[in-house]
RNA sequence: GGCCCGUUGGUCAAGUGGUUAAGACACCGCCCUUUCACGGCGGUAACAUGGGUUCGAGUCCCGUACGGGUCACCA
């Protein structure tokens, strides 16, 4: 064995400042609970001036999807969640895809074998392992009894064969993580899992391991699932004789008390949040939040500001069940706190989408917008009725609270006609006048001309902004078309 | 089933032995208002459970219940 090879590895490891690894496998898909993974990972490197590493985990042939790496890169580009280090942009740890560290992999395993630490085994894989019965009695394998004469031999003779750890059956393991603290576990509850495959790449107990310490990561975050299997990687870290990384995991994010979030449930992704109208920044705010606290009473972050304030101790044991209503209101939070012209960019495409009409213009809706839009994509239904009027019945026109019943309305809506009619400048401040006027001629409150006319040139209850705004964005020809469609309606 | 972990209002959560048990979302009410919304003010609502330890327990210990994770040649 080359020992050299080992020596020149150990001594290219990256050292001496916080390193961590976002490291999901390319599925295609970033679930809500892997973003926020990649956010605390992200947050606490960046917190102690450390890189942030991206690596690949594709050592799953049968699982691979096409354009899973994209998905990645847009993911983490949108969200801000910038690599140093990674596939696309190298670094000094690399490769960063897995399956181009095989011959790493294969060596390691080599020298564990060495160590005792593994053996062969050439048992045929068992099929025998059907749905629904499950046998959760250990096995002895006898394979781990063979010498290392023997299974040399067959190795040699070409038999095929995993690559499995090796346990001690007697004592216990203990390892520490800095969310739930000290963690033992009797030992011969542990099983000896595959390392390597029998195509020859590495299991993920095996290669998060050896990566883990090649590319010098100091804070290993990743999600409570592998905290049962943690006890088995403190022993090949002790196997090979390293130093163990601080340990982070994080409980799930959850649909309900009984499930996780999941694709089959039909639970949002990232993409899908981004398709329903959230802004990235609003997700990210509020992905944090779930399952970690600041302390304080504040939630409302910037990316820049969660580095500065983000600490590891702020993480929850205990599973957090996602809530859309509460991503709803940091989505209006964010949307209101957007700057009139990014508004007005991001609100377009969604504006063209109920406004055919080219006469209207489409920028003045923006600002009527943007203080009552929750999601982007609520906005076409909120002014479809500007591009034509909607069928309705004459009971919008009863409101308690302007005094206004259908006769009511009619009265209004007929003296109304005629002093609009007469505006020459069709502005704000000229309809606004003219229908204050009215109501002060008319010894009426304000809303019982507001409510009807408003109706009338909407055609619905609920409209971005009054009656004033309505009827200048719509044109006085149009506006008062629809106040006479309004009379014959209540005639 | 074994092993491990968790449990503060509907939800996210603060809380590290002594508090009137924060705050946010949601919900309800009032005010403002040309609608809805926004905004302002107020309200309903919680320490799973039984034992200890202690002068004193949401906070420490043990049991119980409930929930989760894991026990793949998936990660």
């Amino acid at each position: 064995m080359d020992m050299k090879w080992f020596e020149d590895m150990e001594a290219a490891i990256p050292r001496g400042e916080v390193r961590t690894r976002f490291a999901p496998s390319p599925t295609g898909y970033m679930h809500v609970g892997n973003l926020r993974t990649a956010l605390y990972t992200y947050l606490i490197a960046r917190k102690n001036k450390g890189k942030f590493i991206l690596r690949i985990e594709d050592t799953d042939q049968g699982r691979l999807v096409e354009d899973a790496l994209q998905v990645i890169y847009k993911t983490m580009h949108d969200c801000d969640l910038n690599h140093d280090e990674g596939p696309d942009i190298g670094g000094p740890a690399g490769p960063y895809i897995q399956t181009e560290r095989k011959d790493i992999y294969e060596k390691y395993a080599e020298l564990l074998l060495g160590k005792d630490g593994a053996y062969r085994c050439f048992c045929k894989k068992t099929e025998a392992e059907k749905e629904g019965e499950a046998d959760f009695t250990k096995h002895k394998d006898p394979c781990s009894l063979l010498s290392r004469e023997e299974s040399d031999k067959k190795a040699l003779q070409g038999e095929a064969f995993v690559i499995r750890q090796r346990i001690p059956q007697e004592g216990t393991t203990t390892f520490y993580d800095e969310i739930f603290g000290e963690i033992t576990v009797p030992n011969d509850t542990l099983d000896e899992n595959v390392l390597i495959k029998s195509d020859g790449l590495p299991t993920y107990n095996f290669a998060n391991v050896i990566d883990d310490h090649l590319m010098g990561i100091s804070h290993v975050v990743r999600g409570s699932e592998y905290l049962a299997s943690t006890p088995k990687y403190n022993l090949l870290y002790e196997a090979f004789g390293w130093e163990v990384p601080k340990y982070i995991h994080c409980s799930p994010v959850m649909r309900d008390h009984q499930n996780k979030m999941s694709k089959r449930h039909g639970d949002p992704s990232y993409e899908d949040l981004l398709a329903q109208g959230y802004l990235s920044e609003a997700i990210v705010n509020y992905v944090a939040l779930l399952g970690w606290s600041p302390g304080g009473e504040r939630e409302v972050f910037s990316l820049d500001e969660l580095c500065e304030v983000f600490d590891i101790s702020g993480i929850s044991k205990s599973p957090a069940i996602f809530d859309i209503e509460k991503l709803t209101y940091f989505n209006t939070e964010y949307i209101k706190a957007l700057s009139a012209e990014d508004f007005t960019k991001l609100a377009e495409g969604y504006i063209r989408q109920s406004i055919k009409n080219p006469d209207i213009d489409i920028l003045a809706f923006a600002p009527l917008l943007q203080p009552r839009t929750e999601k982007l994509t609520d906005i076409p239904e909120k002014i479809d009725f500007f591009d034509s009027l909607p069928e309705y019945g004459a009971e919008l026109f009863v409101n308690k609270k302007s005094k206004t019943d259908e006769k009511v309305s009619l009265e209004m809506l007929k003296a109304a006609l005629p002093v609009l009619e007469g505006l020459l400048v069709w502005d704000d401040e000229g309809i606004h006048g003219a229908m204050v006027g009215l109501a002060e001629k008319l010894a009426v409150k304000n809303a019982a001309v507001m409510w009807p006319v408003r109706i009338a040139a909407a055609g619905k209850a609920v409209t971005p902004g009054g009656a004033v705004e309505i009827c200048r964005i719509l044109g006085k020809q149009e506006s008062l078309r629809r106040i006479k469609i309004a009379i014959d309606k209540l005639s």
